[in-house]
DNA sequence: AGCACGCCGACT
DNA sequence: GTCGGCGTGCTC
């Protein structure tokens, strides 16, 4: 007999098993029309094989494609994902579609020549050409490879992507490039496009419908050669992948932390340069200690790009302690005075936007939390009036003038965000020019932060304060200074990542001072510089940095020595929701922790949810990767009553 | 997710 | 007496 194995878009893990009838000849990645339960449904037939069924089959009534829209590596890739992410098997078959299919769909044709442009041969830096070397030989050997691209800020990185993708291309192959944001997208795709001369086309979440089919069924019928997008391309049908490049593969944007499969995009590309025995490239400044550890485990081959293009240094990097009063030491501030003199530039890095960050009563120690998210709310300022805003939902209040719990007029304003160090900056630097980016502002300015990178390049500040936003790969030549207000707040966050994230950031907005011609100064104001991601950022010695980190990683049994689950349960009464936590918790660590792992929690979440809903959160550190699938299995067999729900977060970035 | 089955409250 | 609330359980 002919079985159909099927999945249907409903939240369970497994497929169901069909009688394919003589009539119907049906190949694994096409839709069918099958009885479901009580009623019928559209399900996409995973596989199709002869066999035996050990119960009887009901029968596929019709197919909705007589050719299948998904090709064989997608399918595997959905049931891979499906059991790496503990993902329903019909959400990765979603993720895995693109939404047009739900319509019509009509033929679509490409008469692109397909030559490729010898392109300009200027001479590579020597660390570019043995880069280069090394990673070309692994695209021409046509076995599945892995490398990390580990080159300072400057380095060239781009030219030599350009090459690999090239070389890709050069004998009819396909190459992916993935970048961490939309808006990174344009400038690469503009680049590639003007130096190949094949079909390029750009892939991510908010592209047009006509551009999404355009895409998706060129690159179906290997028409389309190489891809620029952010982390959903890695999940097109490639017929011919050669390299995948994830470029700045530390940034956590790679993770999807909404939408089931919640999927790594650096774990996906590996996944898929497997099943095309391509080459995946992961390119960074600051790698991610996951990709780190890889390497040192030689599953990466580590590709170094040490010195700049350009001939000149890095930055010097300097600390100062953080102020007492105000948020800009003497020293800095001397040092912005001397730009300006100058006629140079500098930035400002603030991590947090707002004007305060903390409003406390001096009395009783109250502090004004957000009803629904639960996380203390952040003062902000506009038109000289305060008010207090949730930075999860948003919602503002007013400013209350004293406590309204203990009724005492004694509140203290403390922690600096952006919006504070303007305001200081305009009393003690009055001629300074300052322009402000951070979320309010960007999204004040239109949907474009570009109109406050263009003002800024154009000189028509002196100063930008800013978020992170600013550390962003952007080129403004005449910066010659950047200073970090708190580089403290960031590495007191209870995260395991937080020194992570912090020397990531910190040398990365390192790299906005001293670009071109002029050479530049980086100013951490700081209270701790023996903390390894402060030490390090001085001596711009990131290896150095992931060599320390790494080992206090192992000592906790954290990633990357470990696999971290998050398990998360919601529901309406707090008890029940408690108990269902505490219940299934205790269960699974009788059941892993013989076995070596470990399961802490749970605890309530520090964010809330919408109102109403209490949140609980446990933790499974899995000791050993070959064991998260019955550690998974484990998570999911638990009961949960009802009114409560579990989700399952793999390789979690979000801990709250 | 749907959809049916099932067992308790107010309706012509 | 029945219509209908949504809790529980299953889908090859």
């Amino acid at each position: 007999m002919r079985i159909a194995e099927v999945a249907f878009p409903v939240p369970l893990h497994r497929a169901f098993h069909y009688e394919v009838p003589p009539h119907l000849s049906l190949e694994a990645g096409c839709r069918v029309r099958a009885p479901f339960g009580p009623r019928r449904a559209v399900g996409m037939a995973l596989s199709v094989f002869d066999g035996e069924p050990e119960r009887p089959l009901k029968k596929i009534e019709y197919l909705i494609d007589s050719k299948p829209i998904l090709t064989p590596e997608l399918l595997h890739l959905a049931r891979w994902l499906s059991g790496r992410y503990s993902a329903p098997i019909g959400d990765c078959v979603k993720a895995v579609l693109p939404a047009f299919v739900k319509s019509g769909d009509e033929p679509v044709s490409f008469s692109k020549p397909e030559t490729v442009l010898p392109g300009p041969s200027f001479t590579l830096t020597p660390g570019q050409d043995g880069a280069l070397k090394t990673l070309l030989a692994k695209i021409d050997a046509h076995e599945f490879s892995a490398a990390l691209l580990y080159g300072v800020p400057a380095s060239g990185k781009t030219e030599v992507y350009l090459r690999l993708i090239r070389r890709a291309i050069q004998d009819g192959g396909q190459a992916l490039f993935l970048v961490p944001e939309i808006s990174l997208t344009a400038p690469f795709f503009e680049e590639f496009k003007a130096s190949l001369d094949v079909p390029v086309v750009l892939w991510h979440s908010r592209l047009g419908a006509r551009e999404r089919r355009l895409a998706w069924l060129g690159l179906r019928r290997g028409e389309v050669k190489v891809v620029v997008g952010a982390r959903s391309a890695s999940m097109l049908p490639f017929t011919d992948l050669r390299v995948a490049v994830v470029d700045e593969e530390q940034d956590e944007s790679f993770k999807q932390e909404e939408q089931p499969p919640l999927y790594h995009a650096r774990e996906v590309v590996l996944h898929r340069a497997r099943q095309f025995k391509a080459l995946a490239v992961f390119g960074s400044a600051t790698p991610s200690l996951e990709a780190w550890e890889l390497a040192r485990q030689k599953e990466l081959e580590l590709v170094s790009m040490p010195g700049r293009v350009s001939s000149v240094s890095r930055p010097s990097v300097g600390i100062l302690a953080v102020p007492q009063y105000g948020c800009i030491s003497e020293g800095l501030l001397a040092k912005l005075k001397d730009r300006l003199g100058r006629r140079e530039q500098s930035i400002l890095l603030v991590n947090r936007r707002g004007f305060a960050t903390l409003v406390m009563c001096k009395g009783c120690g109250w502090v004004e939390r957000c009803a629904e998210c639960g996380v203390a709310k952040i003062q902000h300022e506009e038109n000289g009036a305060f008010f207090l805003r949730c930075h999860h939902c948003e919602k503002k209040e007013p400013m209350p003038a004293a406590c309204p719990k203990c009724g005492k007029p004694a509140l203290r304003v403390t922690g600096t965000g952006t919006q504070k160090v303007v305001a200081e900056l305009k009393k003690i630097l009055p001629g300074a020019r300052v322009l402000r980016m951070d979320r309010d502002t960007v999204s004040k300015e239109g949907k474009e932060e570009s109109r406050i990178y263009q003002k800024f390049l154009a000189r028509e500040a002196d100063v930008l304060v800013g978020t992170k936003l600013v550390a962003k790969s952007f080129h403004f030549p005449d910066v010659t200074l950047v200073g970090v207000i708190d580089a403290d707040t960031m590495l007191n966050m209870p995260d395991f990542r937080a020194s992570e994230r912090t020397m990531q950031m910190l040398a990365q907005v390192a790299g906005r001072s001293g670009r071109a011609d002029k050479s530049g100064e980086v100013i951490l104001q700081t209270l701790y510089p023996d903390h390894i991601a402060i030490s390090k950022t001085v001596d711009g010695d990131y290896a150095a940095f992931a060599e320390g980190e790494l080992k206090a990683r192992r000592e906790l049994g954290y990633p990357p020595f470990s696999v971290l689950v998050r398990l998360v349960w919601t529901g309406k009464e707090e008890a029940k929701v408690a108990e269902a936590a505490h219940a299934a918790a205790e269960k699974l660590r009788d059941e892993l922790m013989p076995l070596g792992h470990e399961v802490v929690g749970p605890a309530p979440t520090v964010i809330k949810l919408a109102s109403g809903k209490f949140r609980y959160h446990a933790l499974m550190k899995v000791a050993e990767s070959s064991q998260l699938t019955r550690a998974l299995e484990a998570a999911r067999a638990t009961v949960c009553p009802s009114g409560i729900k579990l989700k399952i977060n793999v390789d979690p970035y979000d801990l709250f």
